[in-house]
DNA sequence: CCATATTCTCAGCGTTCTCACAGGTCATGG
DNA sequence: CCATGACCTGTGAGAACGCTGAGAATATGG
C-alpha cells in the first residue's frame, strides 16, 4: 500500500534498440507507476522526446545510428532537464565508459537487475529535483527494520546488519512489497540479472542468509508462504 | 545531495568552441547549482555576456576568432565586475596567463577533473566578492578530520598530513559526500582528468595511500562498500 | 639536467560472494 | 501416522572483488 504511486506519475524514455531489452524495461518501469514511451535509434529518441518531454531516459549506449552519448548531448541542448541512466555492455570499451556519472546521471552495466533499475531511476530522479527531495525517500522502512540506499546501510532494532550486494537487493525488495506474498519467480525475475539462468533454489539459499541476519532478532519478520512464496510481516499477535 | 545550492545561484558564462567540452563543464556547473549559459566564440561571449550579466566566465584561451585575452578585455572594458577562469592547452603560453592571475583571476590547463574545476570557481567568486566570504567556507569537516580549500591543507586530530595533488582531491570528494556512497565510476568522474582513459583500479590504489595517511589514526573513516564503492563514515553510528 | 615526487599499471594474494548440491526438516493431505 | 513434496541450511568450488607492494613512466622543481 505504501509504495502505490496514485500519485504524480513520472515520464521516463526508454531508448534501446534490442527490442527485448526495451519490452523488459518499460514493462517493468510501468509496473512500479511510471509513463513510458520507448524509441529504438537515436533519432527516433530524439523525435519522441521532443514531444513526450520526458523526466529521464534510459538509454543504451550502443546504437545503430546516433551513440548515447550524442543523443544525451542533444537532448541536454535543447534545454530539457532530463536525467540520464545510460546502459553499457559489460564486455570490452571500457575506454569509452568514461564521464558517464557526471551531472545527476547514473550508468548501469548490462545484465543488471530490474530492481536495481527501478532504484537507480528513483535515485536519478530524485537527484535530478524531478521528485521532491525528501531525506527519508532515502530510506525504506518496516517495524523496527531500516534499509539506507545511500549509505547501503541496514539495521535492526538499532544494529547494524552486514550485508552482501544480493542480500540487500533481496532485502529492498521484500521491502518494497511488505506484507505482500512475492513468489521465487518474482524474486528471481527482480533481484537477479536478466540473464540468470540458474536454478530457482538460490533464492531460498539467499532467504536463509537474510534470515541469519535480520530475524536473528524478535520478532521474526520473514516468512514463508508455503508452495507460494515469501512476505515480510509482523506477527497478527498484537 | 548535501550540495545543492537552494540559495541564490550564480551565473557562469561558458566559452568553449568544443562542444563536447562546453557541454561537459555546463553539465557539472547547473549539478552543483550554478545558472549556465554557454557560447562556443568569443563574439557569441561578448553578445550573451552583454544580456546574462554573469558573475563569472570560464573563457577558452584558444578560440577561432577573438582569443580569450581579447574577449576578457572587452568584458572588462565594459564595466562588468565578472570573474575569468581561463582554460588553456597545455603546452605552452603558461606563462603569458600567469600573468593574469594577478587580479581575482584563475587560470587550469586542459584537461582538468570536474572537482577541481568547481573549486577553482567557487574560489574565483568567493575572491571576486560575489558570494560573500564566510572563512567557513573554505574549510570541509568530517568528525575530527578538517580539509582547507585556501591552504590545501589537510589535519587529522590536529596532525598536519602531507597530501599530493589527486590524494587531495580524491578526499575532498569524498568529504563533499560524506556519509553517502561514492562508486569508483563516481570518482572517476570527477576526480580524475576528464580524458583518463585508464582503468577504475586506479581508484583502489589511491584509496590506499589515503588510508595510509587520514587512517593512520583511529577511528578508521574510509571504508569499503563491496560491489558498490567507497563512504566517509564515523563508526559511532551503533 | 638531475633528483625527487607523483601518477599509474600490474600482478599476487587473501577475502568475500555466488551458486549448486545434497541431506535434513517440516507442513500437509491421504 | 505416513508419505510426499516443499523448504531449509551446511558445505565447498570457483569466481569476483578489493588491497597492496613493486616498479615503470611521467611530471616537477631546483
Amino acid at each position: 500500500m505504501a509504495t502505490l504511486e496514485s500519485k504524480t506519475s513520472h515520464r521516463i524514455l526508454v531508448v534501446d534498440d534490442e527490442k527485448s531489452i526495451s519490452d523488459l524495461i518499460s514493462t517493468s518501469l510501468r509496473f512500479v507507476g511510471f509513463e513510458v514511451r520507448t524509441a529504438a535509434t537515436g533519432a527516433e529518441a530524439l523525435t519522441v522526446a521532443e514531444e513526450f518531454k520526458p523526466h529521464a531516459v534510459v538509454l543504451d549506449v550502443m546504437m545503430p545510428d546516433l551513440d548515447g552519448f550524442e543523443v544525451c548531448r542533444q537532448l541536454r541542448s535543447e534545454g530539457l532537464n532530463v536525467g540520464v541512466l545510460f546502459l553499457t555492455a559489460k564486455d570490452g570499451m571500457d575506454d569509452k565508459v568514461a564521464g558517464l556519472t557526471i551531472g545527476g546521471d547514473d550508468y548501469m552495466t548490462k545484465p543488471f537487475s530490474l530492481e536495481e533499475l527501478v532504484a537507480r531511476l528513483r535515485a536519478l530522479l530524485r537527484r535530478i529535483g524531478v521528485v521532491e527531495i525528501d531525506t527519508d525517500d532515502e530510506k525504506i522502512r518496516f517495524a523496527d527494520l531500516e534499509l539506507n540506499e545511500a549509505t547501503h546501510e541496514v539495521h535492526r532494532a538499532g544494529h547494524l546488519l552486514e550485508m552482501s550486494p544480493t542480500e540487500f537487493q533481496l532485502l529492498r525488495y521484500l521491502l518494497i512489497n511488505a506484507d505482500r506474498v512475492v513468489s521465487k519467480a518474482q524474486i528471481l525475475d527482480h533481484v537477479w540479472q536478466y540473464d540468470f539462468r540458474g536454478d530457482a533454489g538460490i533464492v531460498e539459499t539467499y532467504i536463509s542468509y537474510l534470515r541469519k541476519k535480520v530475524d536473528s532478532f524478535d520478532p521474526p519478520l520473514i516468512h514463508t508462504v508455503r508452495g507460494v512464496g515469501y512476505r515480510l510481516r509482523l506477527p497478527a499477535a498484537k
